[in-house]
DNA sequence: TATAATATTGAATATAAATTCAATGAATTT
DNA sequence: AAATTCATTGAATTTATATTCAATATTATA
């Protein structure tokens, strides 16, 4: 790769790490191009040198969300709420020594809300969590290893704890500083079946 | 009050009712004057003799979403667990009985997204249920009322569910038709000590 | 019925933000 | 060092909506 496209990647870079950070802290709709431009320190025309729209921006950031999210799927479970036990604390390690992954999540979390372009919506629901750890508490809900109620529900209420956290870390840096994972079992035990 | 007055008051209730339908499903942002004016069968002119400007129809639902929601507050309680315990199932009561108010319960859970203006985001902080929460819990955990842990992020975890909970009975109203009120003891579980 | 007040419309205007573009500066290649 | 390509800017354009307004219809009051 030539310098030129060495520099051209790295100041595509730059602009993303600053969009992760605004997108995060003000939501897309309050986020202006033109904040993203300061925040990088160049002029608004130069951005879209770079990235083709706003829209495709937040989407390759979005894009990136999703796989940081996922990444700890990848990992053996004895039984299905061992998984979700495994899932939590490979998320909050993973999220502590990346602090960019506590911005994607925070942004993830806000896709559903207004001023969203669909086209981005439906990145996001693709690998929708939500779901797919409602199927898996119906199916464990069976054999005792999730508490009785709505799996939605659950699975809602589950990944919102989660969520709670990860903005809260995000935004209250020193809590993690010292290297120290957070403590958040009590997360398990709203979906916690007898068996369990 | 004169007919007209009378009417006037009217076709301000069909335009707040229509609007409070759309919010819900769409959100601040993604509701355009257009569609509102759309539903409440009128000129998109129309609307601005019935109220200043979309962020003064807004701010004045999410005033009556901030009543509503705060609505069984006025009660009587032994210990704080037992509060919450109580403010849940009178909320759940009073949320079936009048659907409008599960409308509202998601309303007040967008504003914090982006979009929004700030001054109808100042409204909802006034009465924001998860600083409140976070204040009782902080101080019945010394008594073993509350779990230990973060009480901010046990506050958060709760009212997020109580959410899941509204928005889905919102959406899905057949859940609700039989006039039965849904379980959902389990939301205390992420908040119960071991005194309780 | 005549007059005044209010309701309603559709078109014109305002606004804010994204996007385009022509011109300029800087770096790379020949 | 001349020519070419890429980076950068700031100003002009576009776009999508909210908002205003002059004109008209409707209803209430005298």
């Amino acid at each position: 790769m030539s310098i030129r496209d060495e520099q051209k990647e790295q100041r595509r870079q730059l602009i993303i790490d600053k969009a992760i950070e605004l997108f995060a802290k003000k939501g897309y709709a309050d986020t202006k191009i033109g904040d993203i431009a300061k925040a990088a320190d160049m002029s608004v025309g130069l951005m879209f040198h770079y990235f083709e729209s706003k829209e495709e921006l937040f989407a390759e950031i979005v894009r990136s969300g999703a796989t940081a999210t996922n990444t700890p799927l990848n990992m053996n479970f004895e039984n299905p709420f061992d998984y979700f036990e495994g899932f939590l604390k490979m998320l909050l390690k993973y999220a502590c020594e990346q602090p960019k992954v506590l911005y994607l999540f925070v942004i993830m979390s806000q896709i559903q809300c207004g001023g969203v372009p669909e086209s981005v919506k439906e990145i996001a629901a693709q690998t929708n969590q939500i779901d797919q750890s409602a199927e898996i508490i119906e199916a464990g809900q069976k054999y005792g290893y999730f508490r009785e109620g709505d799996p939605y529900l659950l699975a809602f209420s589950f990944w919102s704890s989660i969520q709670g956290i990860m903005t809260h870390l995000a935004f209250n840096h020193q809590l993690i500083e010292n290297g120290r994972i957070p403590e958040a079992d009590w997360i398990l035990d709203i979906i916690r079946g007898e068996k369990r």
